[in-house]
DNA sequence: CAATGCCTATCTTCCGATAGGTAGGCTAAA
DNA sequence: TTTAGCCTACCTATCGGAAGATAGGCATTG
């Protein structure tokens, strides 16, 4: 067996949070698709809000190191940026679900503190990696990483319920226009 | 009597939706605020989708109204997207809350089809505004409608959570560089 | 034999929804 | 002018189901 239940229960887990927010996933159903019983996974996450912290952190460490990888297979910016944005695609076209941490975080009010935090550090591991990686040295960097990262997470929101991949195309391409040149 | 009680539901509905999107509202929670009992909600709104939409529905029409002020007193596009940006500033530093429809876009995959369609509603009629009001002639007419609504979302969703107003503000000040001179 | 990883069974709480009742107001016919 | 009938806008009581969580049992493994 590749994967350890542990695994499975987080995968299934962040694939009904993406589908539908923290309120929308339930230990029942992520048993039923795992196999086990639902005071199983008790066993390995005492409670939700941990089961949910541990998927926000698994998620945010996956992104990183796409992040690291791609800061090593590319040094111009545009090219960085034109990764960047093909990761935003990629969730949509074939994990046609939103970003984990961009459905918490319009959420953010009623979830745990703890998992609160963790969507937080998401987008400031985006933000300084996008200062960092595209913008370096440029006056207005953090204002660009906000945009690039505000932007992309938008049209993903649009497309989704717009069920068309346009908007966040579109956003990607006037991003390759103006930004990085 | 300034409200009568469907608008009293409508109201405090929405504040809980906009605050943990649509699992996190409940017709008990609701009927506690407006003074109620919960199963008088069901005399006005059938079901909780109904309400749903009807929560939709008006948040459109709001916004509506605010487009059409915003283009009867400006004409240049530049200010008139001074005042667009404004609007989602207010919904921000005023509200204290997300979008209603950003955050019911964040989870459309569980939502039941008509509030699906409402909210996408939204969308399309934001988008179509910002194309004539705003980019009107410019060949990506579309393209930066899609960049402007798209970004203030997700800058709006990102202020959220880092309880910080700096990425909408930022963003903000982006779009005025950029577009729109 | 002790720890691991699951199980069954059950608890409490909350959910949306429904059935049926009632007070008060309007309308129209006797 | 009364009164029967109906409508509005709530109420109480309750339903079936699903939620997270817990206690305790039972194999398998080292």
């Amino acid at each position: 067996m590749v994967y350890s239940t542990v695994d499975k229960i987080i995968e299934v887990a962040e694939s009904q949070v993406r589908a539908g927010g923290y309120n929308a996933f339930s230990f029942r159903a992520i048993a039923k698709q795992v196999g086990i019983k639902s005071a199983s996974i008790h066993y390995h996450f005492a409670t939700k809000e941990d089961l949910g912290v541990a998927i926000a952190h698994r998620y945010t460490t996956r992104f990183e190191q796409q992040l690291d990888k791609l800061a090593e297979n590319s040094v111009q910016p545009s090219d960085r940026l034109e990764g960047y944005i093909a990761l935003f695609v990629e969730t949509l076209t074939v994990d046609k679900k939103m970003c984990l941490c961009g459905i918490l975080a319009a959420e953010s009010d009623v979830l745990p503190e703890a998992l609160q935090r963790a969507v937080k550090v998401f987008f400031e591991v985006n933000v300084a990696w996008l200062q960092g990686a595209l913008f370096a040295d440029q006056p207005q960097a953090k204002a660009q990483a906000f945009l690039v990262l505000a932007s992309l997470e938008g049209a993903l929101l649009m497309s989704k319920v717009m069920q068309n991949y346009a908007p966040l195309e579109q956003v990607g391409k006037l991003l390759r226009q103006d930004c990085c040149q």
